[in-house]
Formats: structure tokens, sequence, C-alpha cells
DNA sequence: TGTACATCAGTGAACGCGCGTTCACTGATGTAC
DNA sequence: TGTACATCAGTGAACGCGCGTTCACTGATGTAC
């Protein structure tokens, strides 16, 4: 429409805007399923069909959204933690920039944590893992490592119960906004405090 | 089709085969997009305008499903506990059997707890407040009570600590199959321990 | 005891909508000669 | 330097689908007289 045509091997400034329009609808609407092919089209300025262009088909242009915003969390996450020398400071630090990351990104945070995974089974955290669970999980072994937690503590399951545990708190606030939350800085940095107490008291 | 119509006054029977498919279809489907007027009606045997005779519109049939499933989850759990003297073995039970309950439903589960609150907003955890919530928090109490955890708990902080714990190894074992998870069984038991022992020492 | 009638549990057809995807095409851009 | 041509980034129209919901109706059931 008011879009000027890409110059000769230039298309691929329409997949960025297609990416970016998408995130754009996720976080405007708040709603994972406005991200569709038509709206992402309506929302660039392009047809529908210009979308194949670049993306084989729906399940194609999400997960290449989801994938962004995999990689935006885990910044997120490394950033937050830069420069933090005491290992369990810093998975306490970890645990609250992930729960702020979902909790200022909740349509994100519920298309990665919270949907029936895709039929692209891409999206998995697993196939993320040389980032933000691989990050983790290092992070966990450097404080078992510096002896910050038990002997016999097992590293998987540590870090498992650590994921599990932030999960749990942000996915509630953004799937149940009505329930009678109390203030929820405070209950956020409790609920790490006892989470990590619980890992250096198994 | 082969149903044969419903007598003067006993229109209700109708109500329950449609709540009743309803629940059916979460379950066999596995996807709760799979719940619409017309599958419903489909799955029933009766076309799509009789659901109109009993429930307005497709949010008021969906929140029927999701209530008649939060008092399963509920039974679910009162059965369990019943005879457990022990309040902090209670608590790991009461959480034992909320883990089994959405791993054996996940479907319910996610309309109950990982999805977008309705529009009709009834289906909010604190609206079955007599129901589940109210009990794990009475829970939580009686361990207080009984001196199970520190003087200087936060009764409505731990609840919803141990809620939050539970509900994260719950949603992620549901919404990430691919994760390469060790044996769910003593990676749940485990989780439990050591959300309960955070409790103890915080 | 028989019959007209109101009630009520449904039916059948249609509405307008937005969706993902396909297909044949267009027209500006750059390149070869 | 000019022109024919291939390339490539898109367009425009259409497909078939399932959805929620509305509307006018039907026909068996029970009731009043």
């Amino acid at each position: 429409m008011m879009r000027t045509r890409a110059r000769r091997g230039e298309g691929e400034h329409l997949r960025d805007e297609i990416l970016a329009a998408g995130t754009r609808l996720l976080v405007e609407t708040g709603d994972a399923e406005a991200v569709t092919i038509r709206a992402v089209a309506r929302e660039v300025g392009v047809t529908p069909p210009a979308i194949y262009l670049h993306f084989p088909d729906k399940a194609a242009l999400i997960l290449a959204i989801c994938n962004s915003t995999f990689e935006a969390l885990d910044e997120h996450i490394e950033a937050a933690v830069a420069g933090i020398e005491d290992p369990l400071e810093a998975l306490a630090a970890r645990g609250a920039a992930y729960v702020r990351f979902g909790l200022e990104n909740p349509e994100h945070y519920r298309v990665l944590f919270m949907t029936r995974p895709l039929a692209t089974e891409a999206v998995n955290f697993e196939d993320a893992k040389p980032g933000v669970f691989q990050h983790h999980f290092d992070a966990v072994s450097r404080a078992y490592a510096a002896g910050a937690l038990p002997e016999a503590t097992d590293l998987l399951t540590a870090a498992i119960f650590l994921w599990s545990g932030v999960h749990g708190i942000t996915s509630l606030l953004i799937a149940k906004p009505g329930f009678p939350w109390p203030p929820i800085e405070p209950l956020v940095d409790a609920i790490l405090a006892t989470l990590i107490s619980g890992l250096r008291a198994s």
C-alpha cells in the first residue's frame, strides 16, 4: 500500500519487517491468536501471499518469532547477572530477571512456555539449549562447584527445581490476574529466597 | 439424529450431556480449541442451536466445563489426604495429588491454569475459593498452627509459594513434553520435598 | 372420554466473518550485448 | 549509449473451511375443559 517495494536483493528486509510486526502484534493485542498471516501482512502493509516469500507456512512464522524471543530472554538474563560474583546471589538474580522478563512480556512468555508445542517441534527449550537453559544449568553447576549446595545435590534436578519455581510464579501471575495477589515484588523476592534456601537445605 | 427428544421438563438432561460431551472432547482431542459449539453439538448428536437452549453463549459453556473440573480437582485432592495426620506430610500429599491430577488431565489443567482468563471472568481461582485454594490455605494454616513452620511465616505467601511450586512443575511437564526430563516420579517427589524444606528453613 | 390448545425441545437453513493457502499475473529493477 | 530480456518482489482474486449466532419453524407432549 504505502510501502515501496524492496530493490533486487533486498527482499530480506521484508523478512525482518514481518518478524517485527508479528512481535508488535503479540505485544499490542496481548493475544497470541491475533498473530495470523493476514494480520501480520496487514500490519506490515503487504498482501498475505507476500508472507510466503519468506516463510513456508504459519507455523514457521510463529517459530521464528519465538526464537527471537528466546534470544531476547537469554540476553536479558545474562545482562542482569553480569558482574555478580557470588554464585547463589547470581542464581537469585537470574531468577528475578527471568520473572521480570515474563511479567514485562506476558504474551511472549505465554507463547514460549505456556502453550502447546507447535507441530513444528523445534520451539522446545532443549533446542534453545546452548541458550537459556544451558546457561541456567551452568549457573547451578558453578554454585555447586563453589560448595554453595549440598554434596548430594543432583544438578539436573536442582536446575529443574529452580526453573519450575520461577516459571510457577511467573505463569500464575500471568494466567490469573484476578487472584488476590499480595504486592508482587516482595512476593517474588520471598519465593526466590525460599526456593534457594530449599535447595541449600535439601 | 439418533437421539430421542427429551420429554417435557426433562430438557436438563441435554445440559448434562453437553457438559459431558465437552469434557470428552477436551480429553480425547487434547486440545481446548476443539471445544467449539458445533463440535460439542456434533458429539452430543444435536444441532448447534440446541446448545443455546442451555447456555447463553460459548464462554458460558466453557465456563461450566471448567467449573466442574475445578470441583473434580478439589475432590481428588481431598480424597488423597483423607486420614493423613501429620500436617507436613499432608502438604506433600496434597502437592503430589495436585501434580498427578494435572498430568492425568493435561487439557483440563491447561484450561484451568494455563490459558488467558475468559471474558466471563468467573473462572478465576478466587471464585472457586471455598474450594481448592481455600482448602490448600487451610492445610498450610494447620501446619503453621502445629508448629511445623517458622514463627515468621506469612501464611498467604507460604501458600502461594507451594501452589506456584507444584504448578510450575506440572505446567512445564505439560507444556514442554520434548524437554529431556529425568524420570518424572522421582523428580516430582524431589521437588515437593525441596519446596517443603525451603518453607521450613525460611 | 375426547379434543382443542399451549408449551417446549428441539430442527434446518442461513448470515457474515476471518482464516491459511494457491495461482496466475505484473511491473520495476538490474544485466548482457 | 541503447535496448531486449531475465529476474524477482511483490499483487489481486479466489478457493474451501469451520466458526458463533440468529431466525423462523415443527412436531411431540402434556393439559384444560
